[in-house]
Parts: C-alpha cells; sequence; structure tokens
RNA sequence: GCCGGAGUGGCGGAAUCGGUAGACGCGACGGAUUCAAAAUCCGUUAUCCGAAAGGGUGUGUGGGUUCGAGUCCCACCUCCGGCACCA
C-alpha cells in the first residue's frame, strides 16, 4: 500500500516486458553486417521442434546459452545467436489426423506462441535471422543439394527391407530405431517392410567421421564414444569360398564373406548365409533341400526383426545343400542359412568357425557339426574339440592352421591374409557398422524429394530452375494410409523435363534430420539468394564454436550434422570447414518428483499439498515430507524423480511459473540448481530462493540509489580505505575472478551464481557495520558503488532484466548489454593476510594467519609454534611446505581483515612422536 | 554381456593441480521486527563424546599408494544412459 514499499518491491512483469521491448526495438542482438575488429563467438542451442509450447528442457537449454552469448558479448566478441524452427515433420501431420488443423497452420501458431514464450525469456537471439524450415525458401537449398548429391552418387534409391513404423505410417533410418526395436518418436514396434527409398551414403564418409572424432576434444566423451560404436569400425578380411560342385544360375560359383578372425580360418567348419542373402535359395534349387530352405527362408521374413536378431533368441537354421570349398586347407564346408546371420553387415554371408566363435558353437552343437581347434590358450595346455563347453576366443597359439602353426594368433592374422593374398582368396579389409541413411519418408509434411519418373526417360531429376518443388497445400490428410502427396494428382502429375511426356513426381519426402543437418550454415545468410549460404559470411561464422542441447541427439542428428558438413564442404559451398561445432554441450534432462494416489495413478503436482513432518524413528527425530491431494485430501505418495514427462503427469509448465517469478527467475533457477551438464531436479522451494535472491539485490541497490543518487565508482588505488573497505574490494574482485573462470572456461554457470550470492552476502554484512560511512557519500559509498554495479554487471548475463533496470536507477545511462565485462584488479583482489592450514601426519592441527608476503622460515617458524602441543620437544623430522595453493573462498571475513588459505605447511615426524619402543608403530625405526 | 557416466549432510549441490570436506541454495530450528501473520533481517544447522576447550568418526563397499585421498590405483556394489547374435 505505501508508495515507499511499492517501490521497493520488484515487480518483474513490467520491468522485464520493458527491457524485452528495448531489446526488441534497438535491435540489440543483430550482428554488424560487416565484420570489424571484434573476434567472433557463434553460439547456438538446439532449435526446436514446434511442438505447442515451450518446456522446461527448453528454458533450460536455452538459459545456458543464453548466457554464454551474452558473456562473449560483453567479453568483446560480435556474438551470432540465433534461433529458428525444425518445423517438418510427424505431429504436424497427426494434429491435422486428429483435429482437422492444416499441418501448416498448426505448425505456424505454434511457432507464433513458442516465439512469444522465447521473447518473454529474455534471449538474446537475432530475431531477423529466424527462420522455419518448412519455408520453401529454406528447403529449396536442400533439394538443390539433393540434386548434386544425385549427380555424384552420394544419393541413390535402393530396395529392401526396412524399419517401418506402422503408427507413423513411414519407414525410419537405423538410428531412429531405439534399442527395443520401438520408433524413436512415437515408441511403437518398428516391423520390416520391403521398399524401395533414397538414401545418402553416409558410409563414403564413415572413416573420415571416425578420424576426427578423436580430435573433438570439445566434445562430450559420451557423445563420441557412442559415436565411435555407431560407426563400429571392424578390421578384418574379406575371403572368398568357391562352391563345390556345379554353379547355379546367377552366381559366378564364389560366395564372399567378412571376418575379423582370420587367424582361424582353418578351423572354418561350416559357412552360414543370411535368410536375405541372394544366393540363398538359389543354392537349394534343384537340392532336397529346396523346400526346407524355401520355408525357413519365408518364415523368416515374416519373422519380426527385433526379435529375430534379440541376442537371446535361439540360434537356427537348414542346410543349404550344397558345400563351399576352404581357400586355404581345401575343406568341403557345408553351407547353412540361418537366422542370426545379418543380410545388410558385411556381405550376410560368414565362415563359422564353431571352436572359437560363440554362436557358431551354439549351431554346431545344435546340428552336429564338426568343431576344429585351431587356436590353443597360452601356455601348455590344449583344448579338445569334444569336450569343450562353449568356445575359445581369446588370444592363443595356431594349431591345426599348416604353417600358421606356432604363431600367435594376433599375428596370425596377418600371416593368413598374407596367404589368402598369395592365392588371391581374399584380401585384408574394413568394415563398418554404419549403414547408408535413410532419408525418404512417405508422409506430406516435409521437404519433397526433388526427382520425377518418366516411362521414357526413367528418373529424372528436378532441373535446378525449377526449384524449390513446393509442397502443396491443398492435400486431404487423413488416416487411411500412403502419402497424401501420392494422392495428390495436381502434385505428382507432371511433365517430364527431358522429353516432354507425361510423368510423375517422386511423392516421399525427406527426413527432417536433413534439414536439421545444415540450418546452422543457414543463420550465417538467412536471406541470401544466391545458394545456401553466402560463402563470405559462412567463412565469418562458421563454425559454430559452442553448440548446447541434449544428449538424445548423440547419434541421430550430431552425425547427420557432421556428415552434411563433410558433404558441403566437398562440394565447396563451406571449403575451410571439416567440423560443424567446436565446442558441444550436452544439458542434463530435467526431473521432477512424481506423485501417485492410492490407486497407482499419476497425480499433478499442482493438485497436491506438500508438508514437512517432524517424526520420530527409532527414537531419532527426522523430518518427513507428506504430500496429500488437494481436492480429496488423501494421502498422495511421493514417488521416484524422473524425467519430466506428459505420461507421469509430473511437468511444470514454464509460462505460469513466468507470469508468476518472471523470467530473471526461472532462468536462474535453472542455472543455479545444477551444472549444464548433470541432470536437474526441479524444485518449487528452489524457484522460491532464485526469486528471493533477486529481491536481495534488488532491495541492496534501492536503499543506496536512494540514499546516495548517482555516485561514480570507486576508482582508486586503495590507499585511501581503511581495512574494512579494503577487504570489501578484495571480495568484489575476487568474485570477478571466480565468475569470470566459471562461465569462460569451466562452464559451472551454478558456482557463478554462488560467488555472486557470497559477495551479496558479503555486501549485507558491510552494509549493516557501516551505514552511516556508506551514507556520507564520500569514498565508502564510491566503494559501495563499485561492489553494486560489479554485481549487477556478474549477473546481468544470468537475469538481464532487473539487472538492467537497477542499472538505470543507479544512474547509468547506457545498458549492461553495452557494458564490458568486468576485469578484475589483481593487486585489490590480493590477499594481505592469508590462513595457513598446519597438517600433522596428514591431520589438520591447527591453522594460523601469516603476512600474504611472509616467506617460508617464517611460515614454518609460526607453525611450528602453534603445533608445539604436537610436535612435542624433538624437531620434527620432515615438513612439507606446499606453497601457492589456492584453497575455496568461502572464509572471506573482511570485517576481520582475515584472509583465507592460500597455503600449507604439513609436517611429519613420525619417529619422534612415537618412540621405537611403541610396538603398534613396526615401521617405525629410531633415525 | 560390452562401452560411457554417477554415487558426498534431511534435500539440490560445492571442493579448480592429491592439501581445512560440506561453499551457495533449499528445508529445519532459534532470534529481531509485527497487535498478529506474511514478507524481511540476523544467527544455528554432517555426526558422535564433552559443560566448554577440545577430540573421535565421516564422501557407495573392501583393499592399496602417500606425510596427506571425495580426488590416484586394484577389486566390488548400486543407479542412470548407450549399444547389443555386427561374424
Amino acid at each position: 500500500m505505501s508508495d515507499h514499499s511499492d517501490e521497493q518491491q520488484y515487480d518483474p512483469a513490467t520491468v522485464e516486458a520493458r527491457w524485452q521491448a528495448h531489446w526488441e526495438k534497438d535491435k540489440t542482438f543483430a550482428v554488424p553486417e560487416e565484420a570489424g575488429d571484434k573476434p567472433k563467438f557463434y553460439m547456438l542451442e538446439m532449435f526446436p521442434y514446434p511442438s505447442g509450447k515451450l518446456h522446461m528442457g527448453h528454458v533450460r537449454n536455452y538459459s545456458i546459452g543464453d548466457v554464454m552469448a551474452r558473456f562473449k558479448r560483453a567479453r568483446g566478441f560480435d556474438v551470432l545467436h540465433p534461433m529458428g524452427w525444425d518445423a517438418f515433420g510427424l505431429p504436424a501431420e497427426n494434429a491435422a489426423i486428429k483435429r482437422g488443423v492444416h499441418p501448416a497452420d498448426w505448425t505456424y501458431s505454434n511457432i507464433a506462441v513458442m516465439r512469444r514464450q522465447l521473447q518473454r525469456l529474455g534471449f538474446s537471439y537475432d530475431w531477423d535471422r529466424e527462420l522455419a524450415t518448412c519455408d520453401a525458401s529454406y528447403y529449396r537449398w536442400e533439394q538443390a543439394v539433393f540434386l548434386d548429391l544425385l549427380e555424384k552418387g552420394l544419393a541413390y534409391k535402393k530396395g529392401g527391407m526396412l524399419n517401418w513404423c506402422e503408427s507413423c505410417q513411414t519407414v525410419l533410418a537405423n538410428e531412429q530405431v531405439d534399442a527395443d526395436g520401438n520408433c524413436w518418436r512415437c515408441g511403437n514396434p518398428v516391423i520390416q517392410k520391403e521398399l524401395e527409398q533414397w538414401y545418402l551414403r553416409i558410409t563414403d564418409y564413415a572413416q573420415e567421421l571416425l578420424d576426427c572424432l578423436g580430435s573433438m576434444d570439445g566434445w562430450p566423451n559420451a557423445v563420441t564414444t557412442q559415436q565411435v560404436g555407431w560407426i563400429g569400425r571392424s578390421t578384418g578380411a574379406s575371403i572368398r569360398f568357391a562352391l563345390s560342385g556345379d554353379v547355379p544360375d546367377g552366381s559366378d560359383g564364389v560366395i564372399e564373406v567378412f571376418t575379423t578372425r582370420p587367424d582361424t580360418l582353418y578351423g572354418c567348419t561350416f559357412m552360414s548365409l543370411a535368410p536375405e542373402h541372394p544366393l540363398t535359395k538359389r543354392l537349394a534349387a534343384g537340392t532336397e533341400q529346396e523346400a526346407a530352405v524355401n520355408a525357413f527362408v519365408d518364415r523368416m521374413g515374416r519373422t519380426d526383426k527385433a526379435d529375430r536378431t534379440d541376442a537371446a533368441t535361439e540360434k537356427e537354421g537348414v542346410f543349404v545343400g550344397r558345400y563351399a570349398i576352404n581357400p586355404v586347407n581345401g575343406r568341403e564346408v557345408p553351407i547353412y542359412t540361418a537366422n542370426f546371420v545379418l543380410a545388410d553387415y558385411g556381405t550376410g554371408a560368414v565362415m563359422a568357425v564353431p571352436a572359437h566363435d560363440q554362436r557358431d558353437f551354439e549351431f554346431a552343437t545344435k546340428y552336429g557339426i564338426d568343431k576344429v581347434v585351431v587356436i590353443d590358450p597360452p601356455g601348455d595346455a590344449t583344448l579338445d574339440a569334444s569336450t569343450m563347453t562353449e568356445a575359445f576366443v581369446e588370444a592363443g597359439t595356431m594349431v591345426n592352421s599348416g604353417t600358421h602353426d606356432g604363431t600367435a594368433n594376433e599375428a596370425g592374422k596377418a600371416s593368413v591374409i598374407a596367404e589368402l593374398e598369395e592365392k588371391d582368396a581374399g584380401k585384408g579389409t574394413v568394415n563398418f557398422r554404419l549403414r547408408d541413411w535413410g532419408i525418404s519418408r512417405q508422409r506430406y509434411w516435409g521437404a519433397p524429394v526433388p526427382v520425377i519418373y518418366c516411362d521414357v526417360d526413367g528418373m529424372v531429376p528436378v532441373p535446378k530452375d525449377q526449384l524449390p518443388v513446393v509442397l502443396p497445400k491443398d492435400v486431404q490428410i487423413g488416416g487411411e494410409g500412403g502419402s497424401p502427396l501420392a494422392r495428390h494428382e495436381a502434385f505428382w502429375k507432371t511433365t517430364c523435363p527431358t522429353c516432354g511426356g507425361p510423368a510423375r513426381r517422386e511423392t516421399d519426402t525427406m527426413d527432417t534430420f536433413m534439414e536439421s543437418s545444415w540450418y546452422f550454415m543457414r543463420y550465417c545468410s538467412p536471406h541470401y539468394e544466391g545458394g545456401l549460404v553466402d560463402p563470405a559470411m559462412a567463412a565469418r561464422f562458421l563454425p559454430v564454436d559452442m553448440y548446447v542441447g541434449g544428449i538424445e541427439h548423440a547419434v541421430m542428428h550430431l552425425l547427420y550434422a557432421r556428415f552434411y558438413t563433410k558433404i558441403l564442404r566437398d562440394l565447396g559451398h563451406i571449403p575451410a570447414v571439416d567440423e560443424p561445432f567446436t565446442r558441444l554441450v550436452c544439458q542434463g534432462m530435467v526431473n521432477h518428483e512424481s506423485y501417485k494416489d492410492e490407486h497407482g495413478e499419476w497425480v499433478l503436482p499442482t493438485d497436491i499439498d506438500i508438508r514437512s513432518e517432524a517424526v520420530t524413528v527409532d527414537g531419532k527425530e527426522t523430518v518427513v515430507r507428506r504430500a496429500t491431494h488437494k481436492e480429496t485430501g488423501r494421502e498422495v505418495s511421493i514417488g521416484r524423480i524422473e524425467k519430466m514427462s506428459k505420461s507421469k503427469l509430473n511437468t511444470v509448465d514454464p509460462e505460469t511459473l513466468i507470469a508468476h517469478y518472471g523470467a530473471d527467475t526461472m532462468r536462474l533457477f535453472c542455472l543455479f540448481a545444477s551444472p549444464p551438464t548433470k541432470d536437474l531436479e526441479w524444485s518449487d522451494a528452489g524457484v522460491e530462493g532464485a526469486s528471493r535472491f533477486i529481491g536481495r539485490v534488488w532491495r541492496l541497490v534501492r536503499r543506496h540509489t536512494d540514499a546516495l543518487g548517482p555516485v561514480a565508482a570507486y576508482s582508486g588505488d586503495g590507499s585511501d580505505l581503511d581495512s574494512d573497505a579494503v577487504a570489501l574490494r578484495r571480495a568484489v574482485h575476487q568474485t570477478i575472478v571466480r565468475v569470470t573462470v566459471d562461465v569462460e572456461e569451466r562452464l559451472q554457470l551454478n558456482t557463478a551464481i554462488a560467488a555472486v550470492m557470497e559477495l551479496v552476502n558479503t555486501l549485507y554484512k558491510y552494509e549493516a557495520a557501516h551505514t552511516a560511512e556508506i551514507g556520507a557519500g564520500g569514498v565508502v559509498s564510491s566503494v559501495m558503488v563499485e561492489a553494486l554495479e560489479t554485481v549487477l554487471r556478474l549477473l546481468s548475463p544470468f537475469a538481464p532484466h532487473f539487472t538492467n533496470e537497477l542499472w538505470e536507477k543507479m544512474g547509468r545511462a547506457d545498458v549492461l548489454e553495452d557494458v564490458s565485462w568486468p576485469e578484475a584488479d589483481a593487486s585489490a583482489a590480493a590477499d594481505d593476510s592469508i590462513e595457513i592450514v598446519v597438517q600433522i601426519k596428514g591431520k589438520k592441527r591447527a591453522s594460523i594467519a601469516v603476512a600474504a608476503n611472509a616467506d617460508q622460515p617464517a611460515i614454518e617458524a609460526a607453525a611450528l609454534a602453534a603445533a608445539a602441543k604436537w610436535v612435542g620437544e624433538a624437531p620434527p623430522r620432515r615438513v612439507i611446505y606446499v606453497p601457492g595453493r589456492l584453497k575455496h573462498h568461502s572464509r572471506l571475513a573482511p570485517q576481520k581483515g582475515v584472509g583465507h588459505g592460500y597455503d600449507r605447511c604439513a609436517w611429519e615426524q613420525r619417529e619422534t612422536r612415537r618412540p621405537a619402543t611403541n610396538m603398534t608403530s613396526p615401521s617405525c625405526s629410531t633415525g
């Protein structure tokens, strides 16, 4: 009610709106057109899918990025910090089916909502660079690149068994099927379906994609190791086995296998083909096995791939009725087809060595096939195939292997390959687990593949001057299956660019990961008409210096984007860029407690009341949190802390919280509650704490602006200050160092905020002890102003609204976005007195305060005196002096003029303390 | 099974190069202010023994290296993430 308290009370809604309007009007975050003297910094966060509204994960992701963008700006960089929309994709189509909204309308209205939410959070984006991947002005360049890839043979069409999601009605790339064989997006089971589709030859780049990982120091280990595993390089040999007997139709009489164990070739006793291998049925044709093989292959074709390739599935197979000849020992081995052999890895055929491969062992045991030992364990032991219970897969010495006998098996790999090469029956080779990237999607809401089919000329690329192939808006989107484009005659009916005759357009659209593979390039020159990126702007801004996003994209988006970067480099668009993202930060998940009622149903956090109760358990008093339902009053059980998800009803809505607390509070909480790379546990009490801190700073600054009016910050050398003021300045300048290191080097934003909180606590104490002096307007006032200004400057990247408001209230004419990052004054930050901890045998026994410039003998003397009680009369046997140890700054106490421990002195006096007669110290001896 | 990551007070988390474990925040408790409450401000808060001074114990478990270990080494346990019949 009183005007004074209103003035002291911080009102986020009005203050934040004011600054957001200012940034928008002023285009504060636009990058200068021309590159000047400043270095560039390209700060990027993964752009969102416009699903409807922001969730907490977005708030956290973008808060982290915004701190870095604003910090780098203050550090003197030209910061490129764009935002846009990953706007193609299935949810738009599903919404259309469910609610009758057109995907475009749904998408653009979601974008409008989410853009407003982002602006409401005060992020420092250059909105003039905003892009949406569903705009034809964006995807036309993707289509142009596709045509280049087609020309170079890097894009091709191939039929085969594909991952198909029945629920999404489309194919999926291998990366998009999770470990349980479910769709990455909808979670429904993925089945196999025979289809033709478009692929990009990512396998051509497998080696480079792998090689570069080794030097990508700015990426988290978790991501690079995942990518290494996904690429899955293995070295071995390809070996040609000739068929025994007459050669069946359609075969050149040879079956090639890939193995990583050429050293076991002499132990090969059969061969296994994938059921889908082109020779499987042909080999069986005309033999008495024909019917059995056909039945087996057909049955496998109907079996779910996830089940078939589950390691727990029992191995089974059928003899195909023919034999192959082992090229090194001439042994005739039976050929089987087996369920566990994968058609799309290696050649789809494997040589089987049951004694040294567990899968082959199980298969051979089941079907009574010979086992031949060719590797014996190190030492004198020899293996007996008839008594083995499992395959011997470890290193050993080669036996039964002709001239290789006695060779260590590792060396034998090379010598067997040499023998194969000599006999022209094989060679050393490398295989990758990575498969080509399937990019066709049988859906509407994506970028059309720019290709036309003509009965006369076959597949004809759309001429570049006819791009873009625009996605038509007037489509019938229904759930009846098949792509809406395939039912849209005006779209697919066209004429052949070559012969002018009637032709049909490709109705597949591209995987949305295509768009997200190069959007960061388009941001460099989003309105450029001459190509996908203006070469000058690409040269100026690429690569991205820091990229922040979720780890769920470790092998999908992040692998595709790396591949696409290399493609575009080789096409000449970005000649100097090998890798897109110099530093990658994967932020942790946002988690929240989950709640269930007595029926085991999930309950919303907003529907319950939580209270703490003191209870006595086993005579010990502890605090227990209990929850009750607001409406029913029934007890609700507090469950595990889980990732926020709609299904568990444990989400919190950013919009509501922003309306209540303001953007600064939300940002501060997200950044303070845990370091960026770790999971964050949502806590309403924690949000309150962040809000309280802002209020605390607000009141502190307002008290002084009211009392003092504009006062210049202290600029002297400290010689005119008393010890308390010197100590205060020391705290200020030490905080500058801490925050700078935490943000710039460690990306430890939580401790950066904690450091400012400490400084604010110190200021409160100083204020209480020196009210009169501060109000007097003299040098002490200016020291206080220096401190307050520093707090605002250090806090501005985290909470830019209220800091700007206070900056203005302090009488500053500029805005914090134009104020450079504070520089610490080394002499002001230096301690005059430091605390030394004295350890005896590693235990802390005393601590002494010494002058910062005290030399070692003086410190040792003081330490000895302080530790006299422990050392006794005899001199210590050994003194360890550890200079220059910076310890945490937690014990700052400016009023007392006590510094903090930079040095340490440890004492050891093993023998003198414990006489040799002490039997409990056998290791001691009298010197 | 293989590959990553993590385990620290009642809770979220600090501890930068092997050198004072528990910064900062939350919660709790006490005090000030208030008619009262909220808000705010101040203080206490790992644990055990002790009136205190002081001391013992303590970073998932068990060993080891070191004057000294949350931090390094060895062997485990638990949880999270990824991959998994890739020959």
